[in-house]
Parts: C-alpha cells; sequence; structure tokens
DNA sequence: TTGTACGCGTTATCAA
DNA sequence: TTGATAACGCGTACAA
C-alpha cells in the first residue's frame, strides 16, 4: 500500500500499474509506444488507464535531466494596448506550434514587478523568455543573471545587455510621417509622446527631428509635450498645445494612445473638417476605422503580429540551436514600417 | 562527486550545500528563513546562495506531495479582439497580486484546439483554469474529465457541464439597444451576427427579437445575416442587406467586429452624415472613437477587464476553499451592461 | 517480455 | 543546531 496511496487523488502512474498488475515501468512503455510489450499487457494497461482518468504528469517529466519544461515566459508592458496583444497572440501562435506554452506576465511600464516577473519565471525554470523591457536598466536579464535562461527583447533593445532583439524602424517611421507633413506645407509641428525615457519613443522623436532638420526646420521646445502615457493625458496635452497662442498646424504622436488623445482633443475643440487644411495629425501605430474619420490622418503602420511571430522565432532557434557549435551572437532584427495618409479619398500608402 | 555534479548548469540546493560545506536541509531552512540556524551558518548559505547565483526550483517544489504549482490556465478564442486581451489583463492583475501565473492558450474558436490546449494545462498541472469555451460540447471540461481541476468559463454557459461562470448581460443589452432604435421611430430592423452557435450570439439574438416583438415588429429572415467571424465578411454582408430592394432602416450587429464591419459598409457605400437619418448602426462591444465618427451609433458597453478580474476571483475562491468544509455549488454572475447613443451631439447612456 | 534500482531538486520527518 | 532519509512522479540503465 505505501506505493499506490494518494487515493482520490490525481492518479500516477504507480496506480494505473497496481490496477493493471504491472509495474510502473510497463505502464511507461506503453504510454511512449515502446515496442516489446505483449499485445494483451497493453490492452490491460490502457484500459486501467482509461478506468482512472491517467494522464502523464509533465512537471514530474520536466524535473528529470536535462528535460525542458516547454514554458516561455512573455512580459509586455501593457496588454490593454492592441499592439501588445497583437504582438502575445503572434508569438503564441509559432510557440504553440511547436507545442510549447506560454507564461504571461503584465508589467505595467513598472519595472520592479518586470524584475519580479522575470525572477519567478526564471525560478519556474522556462526555456527562455520574450520581453517588453519596461526601464532602462536590463541587467536583470542578463545571461549569468538569468543562468543562461535565453532571452529576446521586442520592441526596445537594451543599452547594457548585448541580446537578441526585435525592433520596429522607429526612426524611418517617424521620419517618414513626418516628412510627409512637411511636404504637405506644414512647418509648425508639434510633438506628443511620453514623459519617460522609453527607448523606442527616443527613436521616435530622433525621426521627428531629422525630418524637421532636413527641411531646415527647427522644433519649437514650446511645442513638444511629454505626458504620462495615457489617452487622457495625451488629450489634455494636445489641447494645451492647440489653444497656444501661436500653434502648431500638425501634431505628430509618438504612439496609439496620444494619436487618439490628439483626436479627442480636436474634436473637443470643436475643429472640423473643414479646418483640417489648418491641423492635421499623424501618429506611430494603427488605429482602427482612422480610414472613417472623416479627416485627414498620416499613420504608421506595421505588422505587430509579425513582431510576436519573429521574436518566438528567435528565441526558439536559439533553443534548438546544437549544442555543440559554438554559440551564435545575439542578432537584431529590425521590422520595417509603412506611412498610410487617411484622408478625404482614398488612401496612400508609403514605405517608411 | 556523485551528489554534487551538474557543473556549469544551473545551481542546485545540494551546490549551495557543498560550497557552504553544509546539508542541503541547511540551505532550504535558510531560504525558508527557519529559526534554528545558527546566524554563522546562515551567512555562509547566503554567501554561497550568492556565489553561485542559486535560484529554488519551483518546478521541482510543486512535485512535492500536495504542493500546487502556482499555474492557472486561461484559454481565450481570440487575443486579437479587444475584449479578450483586456480580459486577459483583468485576469492577470487579480492573479498576479497572490503570486500565481497564467499560462496562456489562443483557440481562435476550434474546439480541437481548445481540447488539446486544456489537456496540456491539465499535464501540466495548473490548479485551475479559465476558459471561454469554443464550441458548444464542453464536456472535455467536465471535472471529472479533469480530475476535479476548478474551472470558470467565461463569456459563455456550458449547457452539459455544471461550472463557475461569468457572463455579462448578453440579452438585456441586446434588448436595450434594439428598444432604442425602435424608439428613434425604426421599424426595419437588421441583424448582423457570427453563422456559428455560439452561445453569447444567439442570446444577443434573442435580446434582438425579444425587443422587436415587444413593439409588435417582426424581424424579416432577409434582413438577418449570419457570417463568419471577420471584419471583411461582416462587411460584406452589411452591404448586401443595404443594398437591397427593401432595405432596412437601422442594422443591429452582434459584436464588435460585425459593426466594425457595418460602419465599412456604410462608407463604402457613400452614406453620408446626413443621410443617417434614415440608416442607424447599433452594436454589441465598445469600439474605439465611436464618439468621433460624426454619425449616430449605438452601443452595448461594459466592463471587460472586471470580467477577467471576476472570473479570477471565483478561481481563486474555489482554490482556496476550505478542504474540509463541503463544496459549493457552481456559481453564475452575471455583469451589467450599459446602452450608449453616441451622436452628432453629447452621447447619452441607458442601464440595460 | 517485464521488473528493479536510482536519480532529478526539494522538503517533511525524525534522529543525532 | 544540524543531518540523514525518504518521498513526490517519471524515465533510463540494467537485470531478470
Amino acid at each position: 500500500m505505501a506505493t499506490a496511496g494518494n487515493a482520490g487523488s490525481v492518479p500516477t502512474m504507480r496506480m494505473v500499474a497496481a490496477r493493471a498488475n504491472v509495474s510502473a515501468m510497463t505502464v511507461s512503455r506503453v504510454l511512449h509506444g515502446d515496442p516489446g510489450v505483449r499485445p494483451e499487457t497493453r490492452e490491460r494497461v490502457l484500459a486501467a488507464v482509461e478506468e482512472l482518468g491517467y494522464r502523464r504528469n509533465e512537471i514530474a517529466r520536466s524535473l528529470r535531466v536535462g528535460h525542458t519544461t516547454g514554458l516561455l515566459g512573455l512580459v509586455v508592458t501593457n496588454l490593454a494596448n492592441p499592439f501588445y496583444a497583437q504582438l502575445a497572440l503572434g508569438a503564441e501562435a509559432v510557440i504553440a506550434a511547436h507545442g510549447m506554452r506560454i507564461i504571461l506576465g503584465n508589467t505595467g511600464e513598472d519595472v520592479e514587478h518586470e524584475r519580479r516577473l522575470v525572477d519567478d519565471f526564471a525560478s519556474r525554470r522556462v526555456d527562455g523568455m520574450i520581453v517588453v523591457p519596461a526601464g532602462s536598466d536590463h541587467s536583470h536579464l542578463s545571461p549569468d543573471e538569468l543562468a543562461d535562461i535565453p532571452v529576446v527583447l521586442v520592441a526596445r533593445p537594451a543599452r547594457d545587455v548585448s541580446l537578441d532583439t526585435v525592433l520596429i524602424d522607429d526612426f524611418g517611421g517617424a521620419y517618414t510621417a513626418t516628412a510627409r507633413l512637411i511636404e504637405a506645407g506644414h512647418s509648425r509641428i508639434g510633438f506628443l509622446g511620453l514623459s519617460s525615457s522609453v527607448w523606442n519613443i527616443n527613436e521616435r522623436f530622433r525621426g521627428f527631428t531629422a525630418a524637421l532638420k532636413e527641411a531646415d526646420l527647427k522644433p519649437n521646445p514650446r511645442h513638444i509635450r511629454r505626458n504620462r502615457p495615457d489617452v487622457a493625458a495625451a488629450e489634455k496635452a494636445a489641447r494645451d498645445l492647440l489653444t497656444t497662442r501661436n500653434p502648431p498646424t500638425a501634431l505628430f504622436c509618438a504612439n496609439n494612445l496620444n494619436t487618439i488623445g490628439a483626436l479627442r482633443a480636436m474634436n473637443a475643440l470643436g475643429v472640423k473638417a473643414a479646418d483640417h487644411a489648418a491641423i492635421t495629425i499623424a501618429g506611430f501605430d494603427e488605429i482602427e476605422l482612422a480610414d472613417m474619420l472623416g479627416l485627414p490622418l498620416t499613420l504608421v503602420s506595421y505588422d505587430a503580429q509579425a513582431i510576436g511571430r519573429e521574436a518566438a522565432r528567435m528565441l526558439l532557434a536559439r533553443l534548438n540551436h546544437d549544442k555543440e557549435k559554438p554559440v551564435p551572437p545575439p542578432q537584431q532584427m529590425v521590422l520595417p514600417t509603412r506611412v498610410i495618409e487617411f484622408g478625404s479619398g482614398a488612401s496612400r500608402s508609403y514605405r517608411a
């Protein structure tokens, strides 16, 4: 009885074995489809499995030497943002197709929370992680902090650690969108972005200023607003900007939340479609129904699911890498963006 | 050496023990903050932990008797839909606050895939699951199929199994929204929904027809379109509907994808804001920037994150339930909806 | 064809 | 105050 205990609880291999009058080893063989089991025995075992509702314990399985858990950590900053949800979906699809699973964590841009999540995932022995890093200190993601668990960074690179990274062309997208505004005749262009020192937002700011410089324009510091990362803050900032004495005639918004805030501000100010030759919005990220707002809108778009897929592929490649061969250096991949102009008529699209 | 092996690999407790010249047991005690360890010994152990970068193996830990994994499965049908992303966020927040983690799976409304996911999660010994069920056969979610792993259903109930469930008021929301259309003078109202026999879509259809009946109206079968669950299919169906001989003057759309499709169809048909006394759209789910489309739009809204939070709470309550006491029967919770009318002016909101 | 022994990393129990 | 032992569920190596 000492070995068949655990009555009423989740059935184990020994319980199946006891029921089928064989050893646990034989049960294991049957479940693995190993040859060399008498058909009659096999039947008995399978019957016992069925009767007890036995199901293999993957936890115990992964405890054995060299065995992996088949779990990959995914750490994002804000699932409520469609960008990260799409990213998660893309990653999940690739990972599930390889029989592995995702443990999900949401940091809310809180570095301390990210640190705890990453540490916890490491304790759970994930085979690897995909991380959208929140802060600027990424030391907790370094290979020797993480016992060499592979990490792929997404959307934002690390300054201090050398890791696989999947980015989008933040600079190019912002540059091209801003250039389109300039081409349309705007010279007083404001910038709406986050206050935090998030890398990709700064890249977009760089693209913005580069396009201005290219046209011999200088950004007006009074037309640059860095606010908190939510729609309400963005709306307030945009409203301030548009009601100053000598307001900008166009705004470049550093991400979807800012773009939505800016659109809301214009709406609240009662700016009508007719006035839109005068005030134009451009922004990073796609917006649902952007083509139906009835006002000119220039957006930087890209394939968010593809980012997740590529990150997952990069991670899997590292996991499946032949251990005999030397470890390849960290890769960096930059996915392209497109700039799309929505307007009164048909929309037009540009490579960034 | 037989016990301290695994060199170069992830450090284990024995390796720490060897380095600190103590037994593994003492290391365990130190890590648990157990009293009765000499301060000096404690120091040695902590130093060894630091030097080796030791981190407890939660996998091994959860293998021990009665120990839980701290993992909860979350199975949704479509993460790309903001509704499910919000739901996941709400659930994650509550679960993470309790020190547990989420394993994520996306079914794409494929029952077979759902079955595999649920089975896999059970093999990984999750402590419980939150599931948005895809099909109409839910036998694979029954307690005895799942070795009594608790399951909370979300958004859609099970017919054949008795489980904890969190729903929204699909019937009431659809009823009230349709009633608003009728009150606004519409009598020829079409329905745009999914073709599948998804429970909540049918509830919404029931609410739709109930409101019609209440007003002595009958739904016109030719004005009811069940399409595939994507925007493109919805757009096509809406276009068909609006260009028939005697078209409906209003449409009720069963979810966000259908509403977006309908709006696109109207846009494509060149329906102008001025015509909107004639054609009005209502729909279930919120739409970003709905208030800025410049056309009347009646939407059924609700707190998607709250659904995830409540489901997580319900699951945790069952997990923490005192095992001595009798198991409480499955609960069902229905969260309220609101109907919001967006229009040319300010929006108005109604309880459903 | 089937079974025994042992180890994976951690911890509860009991002994020293 | 510390350590030896066994056990969790499974799989490998080897023996019968």
